[in-house]
DNA sequence: CAGTATCCCCAATGATACTG
DNA sequence: CAGTATCATTGGGGATACTG
């Protein structure tokens, strides 16, 4: 059986096994991955993420970027001017998650041809 | 607007780009992800994955390996004998993305407290 | 054992409307 | 502009039974 996770030699490892699970529930999604993408090394405003973000709703931009803070990946400054004007740039743990992101995507990227090929063969 | 995959000067970048969107969307769920790690550089059995993968239904692990085996990234090896036994392994572009999965997962166990400790500050 | 098929239902998601 | 709330829908996903 191989555990996904390393832990540490810890006396509730159970816990931290299951957090750890959580945690990669969180982040491993297309919308989470995307907008971690989207943000990049910039800062960026609801609406720009909104347009950037292909095929993403309102309601799941809000959903995922809430996650996304809770789990401190993301850091959210509200100005208080009116039109409200928010703006969103990564953590340290939010860059560090989007290097392996940005492999994902060169992954994809590099491998385009290849998959298709293995769909088109698979599909017959 | 930044956009997720660099593609070549193709002619057909678009559909280019909507292809890489749909593996993308394919392959960055928590399911394929995990069975991914999960075969790791072995062979595995159905039953062992089942096992292996935490909380994974039975219809879970068959759709997604179907969809990894359509995009080429598991191979499946079905033994002539009864009862059957089916082997499941990781194809060249399966183990090149595993690289990306494994850097996702050692990000979850390096961040796992900071992330706790986020979460809490968040929660209040 | 591995896989398909069926039924069924809850949760995820979109659409819409409203607020500071 | 950014965000919350509410409602309606559907399809993702579980449970179960059946087959080679």
């Amino acid at each position: 059986m191989s555990k996904q996770f390393k832990l540490p030699e810890d006396a509730d490892l159970a816990r931290a096994d299951s957090l750890a699970r959580e945690i990669f529930s969180d982040v491993a999604n297309k919308w989470a991955l995307l907008i971690i993408e989207a943000i990049g090394d910039g800062t960026r405003r609801f609406t720009e993420l909104r347009a950037s973000v292909d095929g993403i709703s309102h309601k799941m931009l809000t959903q995922n970027l809430r996650l996304l803070e809770r789990n401190g990946l993301v850091e959210r400054f509200v100005h208080p001017t009116v039109p409200p004007r928010v703006d969103y740039t990564l953590t340290e743990p939010g860059r560090e998650l989007r290097k392996t992101v940005d492999a994902m995507c060169a992954w994809t990227t590099r491998y385009l041809r290849e998959i298709e090929t293995a769909r088109r063969s698979f599909d017959a």
